[in-house]
DNA sequence: CAGAATCCAGGCGGATACTG
DNA sequence: CAGTATCCGCCTGGATTCTG
């Protein structure tokens, strides 16, 4: 099993603050989108159906381990569909489910908003080491 | 140094795909949400500032050490002001920086998208698991 | 009360090799 | 081409103890 991620096993393990958290959706959603690799795999869906060869080149720098991983989890999620055209060689297909699609414009307020101001954090961080670390 | 994301760091050690990914704001905007109490505490200090065990109390679940951390972050990027009102016992003020404040909207956009779709997200994972593994 | 420091298990993800 | 399987180092985060 490749899904469940760090703080709901951590949870299972200990019984405290199940309750406190592990319900929040917002939590929860988070914890996927911040999943690595979803973010580059999503953009590169968003335009259309990708082969794996393609997302393997696109979302270079994934190791074939980690893509096929997030992909999988992605589809236990439902955002995700995955179709065979058995062939030779076999061809699979990657494509965003409906449900998937809702997320294109949360996508999208999130890109615009770091796009603006991930330059700030930049500042921030690097003012803050100056004065830190010296 | 609490910092750098996992990948930054790994990104550093090997030479390859620096290019592709470490420059891409969505993703490293993502990097810094998904990171475990970032919603929690900002959805704390989204409705005015709080002390350092208020967020220990509302937060609960979060580690003494992985508050601490995360508060640190946020604050290295700006997003996270800190205070401090030193009198006996020492009391310690966080609040939101107008930087920090203008996540709040994506904040609520993700809280939207998760409250509408993760029982989707939940009946999705359910089918797949009972399809799987049985 | 706020936090720094240390110790340590366990999981994550990279590298590599192998199947259909 | 698409995917699985195994091995293993490293980092993460929990528990605990100690300051100002």
């Amino acid at each position: 099993m490749v899904t469940s991620s760090a703080h709901e096993r951590r949870a299972g393990a200990r019984s405290t603050y199940l309750i406190s958290m592990a319900a929040c959706p917002t939590h929860r959603g988070l914890d996927r989108l911040g999943d690595s690799w979803v973010s580059l795999i999503l953009k590169e869906l968003a335009d259309g159906p990708r082969r794996h060869g393609e997302l393997a080149r696109a979302v270079a720098g994934a190791t074939q381990k980690m893509l096929t991983q997030t992909l999988q989890a992605l589809q236990r999620d439902g955002l995700v569909a995955r179709s065979v055209i058995d062939s030779i060689p076999p061809r699979v297909e990657y494509r965003l489910t409906p449900l998937g699609e809702t997320l294109l414009p949360v996508m999208a307020m999130v890109t615009e908003w770091a796009e603006r101001h991930i330059g700030d954090i930049d500042t921030a961080r690097a003012t803050y080491d100056s004065v830190t670390s010296n």
